[in-house]
DNA sequence: TCTGGGGTCCTCATACTT
DNA sequence: TCTGAAGTATGAGGACCC
């Protein structure tokens, strides 16, 4: 057991929103709800005034809209999200070359491998000059817990919410965790929780006299023998700088569920393309394809493949998803698409043998369904519901599959679609955001970080004068 | 009016190999 | 040659996390 409490948690607080009121004056201090905005869109993260709503994250963003009406809806901007939290994490890699981030707002970081800190004393002012620092450089609050361990820390954080600090002394930790519910530990989710709550258990402590004996036989082996050290406060895992990635995935949930079979087929090679361009850009090959389908019931079911070989090879993963696609029943309709790999391994390997592979595979089935698996004339797949909004962001690329889509039709003069919370800069009036946009018109707010609240004007939403930008940083480099 | 997207890990059943 | 046990690989699903 770790004797000082020199493992740090930071936890940014609100992040997304917090950073959509920064970057945008007009929404300091009201409610701020940024997620999907379709009609099947769930909020990722709500700013503190609207929390008082009653909204949170995970919730529908129809509910949350019914519970907070006057908030301020936005899609979520991951660039510059990523930007900031790169800005975070270095400050935090300069106290430490463990840092394991979690997630684009938290991370560990173990302080005495970076010799800052070695006792409570030292950890603590380590943490508040740290929470201090990153405030002048991004103008965010961000919360710190400080523990012996990295389960501890993270409780330590979740409990110094908003902007605070907590440190878990050593020796203290059993009788803090004993009142606290069971979900506060990690690892205990809605479905366990509910499980521990039948057999009478609902806090860390009742957890503790139930013994590691009856949790197994509750949860299972691994669970319950975890579930019993995190109770105690035992917890030894090591803050981690490099963790591999294991698998690479994308998915679409429709606005509309999906019946026309040709549609869907379509719909899995897209994703299969978007899968691989993404397997490309992490530098990996991978050897499990898995086809993942939501039916109109939101029953979920994965089908896999493993191949002899791993591929990176689009043509392969659109087959095997293919293949795969056949064996799912997706009459009533489907809302969720997703096509994934797993089994990753180096990018530079060459998979010729996989091709070969599958090119085989392909011949050997292509037997029984030659006739169904290609044909698939007409209807193209364009756009359509997928992704709502559908904000074109970093990746530029549409659909442009190589030449089997048949006829390309005329296109109806596309209209330009403003999505809430996206960049825009007028030529006379400078950067703004879309507030909102409809019947042909688009509302847009100019101002900018640094600025006061701005003016909002309205415009045609295929003004000339305005375009879409990018993402302003949030404090210094003059704008 | 329901329930996103991108992951990880665990468990269980089954098939295959030794 | 057949059979059963044990170990391993694969596939599917569920829970959880942010």
């Amino acid at each position: 057991m770790r004797a000082a409490p020199t493992i740090l948690h930071l936890d940014m607080d609100a992040f997304y929103a917090s950073v959509e009121q920064a970057s945008k004056p007009s929404l300091r201090g009201k409610a701020v709800i940024v997620g999907g905005l379709g009609p099947r869109g769930v909020v990722a993260t709500a700013s503190y005034e609207a929390r008082r709503f009653g909204v949170h994250s995970a919730m529908p963003t129809a509910q949350a809209r019914r519970l907070c009406p006057n908030g301020a809806y936005l899609i979520p901007r991951f660039t510059l999200y990523r930007q900031v939290s790169d800005v975070v994490m270095a400050m935090l890699r300069e106290l430490s070359p463990l840092v394991e981030p979690l997630s684009l707002d938290e991370a560990f970081v173990d302080l005495e491998a970076g010799g800052v800190a070695f006792d409570s004393g030292s950890a603590r002012a380590t943490g508040e000059r740290l929470r201090a620092d990153i405030r002048a450089a991004t103008g965010l609050s961000g919360s710190v817990g400080l523990a012996g361990s990295k389960m501890l820390a993270k409780v330590a954080s979740e409990e110094a919410k908003p902007a605070g600090l907590l440190l878990i002394e050593p020796g203290t930790e059993r009788e803090l965790l004993a009142p606290m519910s069971v979900r506060t530990l990690p690892g205990v989710g809605p479905a366990t929780g509910e499980h521990l709550r039948r057999a009478g258990i609902t806090t860390v402590g009742e957890l503790v006299e139930a013994g590691e004996d009856e949790l197994v036989r509750m949860v299972g082996r691994a669970h319950g023998t975890g579930l019993y050290r995190m109770a105690l406060g035992l917890d030894d895992r090591p803050v981690v700088a490099e963790r591999d990635a294991k698998s690479v995935s994308v998915e679409d949930t429709f606005d509309v569920d999906l019946h026309d079979r040709v549609r869907i087929r379509g719909e899995v090679q897209r994703l299969a393309d978007r899968c691989v361009r993404r397997l490309r850009g992490s530098g990996h090959s991978g050897r499990t394809i898995v086809l993942k389908v939501r039916r109109y019931d939101f029953s979920t079911l994965t089908r896999s493949e493993t191949l002899r070989g791993p591929t990176d090879d689009a043509a392969v993963v659109r087959e095997a998803a293919a293949r795969l696609l056949e064996a799912v029943d997706t009459t009533g309709g489907v809302r969720l698409l997703g096509v994934g790999v797993t089994g990753l391994a180096d990018y530079t390997q060459e998979d010729l043998f996989a091709q070969s592979l599958a090119a085989e595979a392909a011949a050997d089935a292509g037997v029984a369904e030659a006739g169904a698996a290609d044909e698939e004339g007409g209807t193209p797949a364009t756009g359509g519901t997928a992704g709502g909004a559908e904000p074109q962001a970093a990746d530029g690329s549409a659909g442009a599959q190589e030449g089997s889509e048949p006829p390309v039709r005329a296109q109806e003069a596309p209209e330009r679609r403003w999505a809430a919370g996206s960049d825009v800069r007028h030529v006379l009036y400078g950067p703004g955001w879309v507030q909102g946009s409809g019947v042909g018109r688009v509302t847009v707010r100019f101002e900018q970080p640094g600025s006061e609240p701005g003016r909002v004007r309205t415009f045609r939403v295929d003004d000339p004068d305005l375009e879409p930008a990018d993402p302003l940083p949030l404090v210094g480099e003059a704008v």
